[in-house]
DNA sequence: CACAAATGTCACAAATATGAGACATTTCGC
DNA sequence: GCGAAATGTCTCATATTTGTGACATTTGTG
C-alpha cells in the first residue's frame, strides 16, 4: 500500500506533462487520492515537483544506461537506446521538455541540469561516433537529432494512447521514422 | 496601435502552448502589457483562448489552402503543405495539443472540433494519395504520419528558438526528417 | 499646444488554489 | 475481530489569481 507516494508521482508526471501549471486537485485525481491525501505525502507543490524530477531522471538514467550496455556496436546502440527512450515514455519527454521551456535558464551550476545532461552524455556521446564516421551524414547536428528523438518519442506516446496501434507495430514505426529521419 | 490586440494573442499562443495554465500575468508580461490592459481586449481567460484558436484556426487554414494549390502533384504538395506547416510553427502545434489533450473529447459536433477537421481535410486527403500510389510504404497510417508531422515542427521551432541553426537549413533538415521519416 | 484614445497605476472584491488540523472511515496485517 | 496505519471528509486560514472601477499618465493627431 506504500505505492501510494508512487502513483502520485506517475499521475503528476503525466499531468504536468501537459499542464505544468495545473492545480494539484487534477494530480489527486489522475492518482485516484484526495488532494488531502496528496499533501501528506508532499509538503508542497515545489516537494512534489521536485520528486517527479528526481523519478524521471533516475529512470530515464537506469533505461538508458542498460540499454547502452546490450551492445558495442554504435549502431545496434543507437537503437537499443531508442527503445529504452519509448519505454520511458511521458518521463523522457517531460525531462526534455523542462530544459526547453521559453524562460528556463540552462545552466551546468544547476544540479538539476548536470544530472540532466549527464543523462544524456550516454547517448549523445554514442550519437557522436556515427557522426564522426559518417553513418549518419548530411547536416545533422546532434541537438537537431536528440530533439528529434524526443519528438518521436512523443508520436509514440501519442498512438498508445489512443490505442489506434499495438506496442510493437507502434514501436517499429517509431524506429523506422526516427532512423530513416536521421539518414541510417 | 491597434495591434495591441494581435500581439496579446501572440502572446498568448506563446505562453499557453508552454504552459496550458499559466497565469495571465504571464501572457501580459510576454506582450509587454498590463494584466489590466489585457482584459481591456478580453473580458476573461475563455474569451482569450477562445481568440487564440480562432486566430490559429484561421492561420493555419490559409496557410495549408495557398500551399495546397500551388501544385497538383501529390508528392509536392505534402511538400508545399509541410514547409506551410513549418511556418504556422507553434500556432500548428498549439492547435494539435488542444486536440490531443489527455481529457479533449473528441466530438464532430463540437464546432471547434470540427473546423480543426476541416483544416487538415485537404492535409490528409492529399496524404491519402500518396499511401494509396505506393510512393509512401511501409504500415503508415494517416494518423501516425499526421502526428510525426506536428513533431517535427516542434523540433524545428525548438531549433529556431535556440538560434543554432539558420532557418534555411533547419527547413531543409526538417523536411529531410519528415520525408525519409516517412519513407519517401 | 490641445484633445482624445490608449495605457498604466493603484485599490479592491470575488473566485480559486493551497496547505493543514480534527476526526471519521477504511484497509491491512496479525 | 483487533489495532494500527492509511485514507477520506469536513473545515478553515492563507495565498494567489482574476476581473473591474477610478484616476493618472502617456501617446498619437490635428
Amino acid at each position: 500500500m506504500k505505492d501510494t507516494e508512487q502513483s502520485i508521482i506517475e499521475a503528476a508526471i503525466l499531468i504536468f506533462n501537459e499542464d505544468l501549471s495545473a492545480p494539484l486537485e487534477k494530480v489527486a485525481d489522475q492518482a485516484q487520492v484526495t488532494r488531502r491525501t496528496l499533501h501528506r505525502y508532499f509538503k508542497d507543490r515545489k516537494e512534489l515537483m521536485d520528486k517527479c524530477q528526481k523519478e524521471i531522471r533516475k529512470a530515464c538514467a537506469v533505461a538508458m544506461s542498460n540499454a547502452y550496455n546490450t551492445t558495442e556496436n554504435p549502431r545496434e546502440r543507437l537503437e537499443a537506446m531508442f527503445y529504452a527512450g519509448l519505454d520511458c515514455g511521458s518521463k523522457n519527454t517531460f525531462l526534455h521538455k523542462l530544459h526547453t521551456l521559453h524562460d528556463h535558464k540552462h545552466q551546468a551550476a544547476n544540479e538539476e541540469c548536470s544530472e540532466y545532461d549527464h543523462t544524456f552524455e550516454l547517448w549523445k556521446g554514442n550519437l557522436q561516433v556515427l557522426l564522426t564516421t559518417g553513418i549518419i551524414n548530411q547536416g545533422m547536428t546532434v541537438d537537431w537529432i536528440h530533439n528529434f528523438f524526443q519528438s518521436v518519442v512523443v508520436v509514440f506516446i501519442n498512438s498508445q494512447q489512443k490505442g489506434a496501434l499495438g506496442r510493437t507495430d507502434a514501436r517499429q514505426l517509431a524506429w523506422f521514422s526516427f532512423s530513416k529521419g536521421i539518414g541510417i
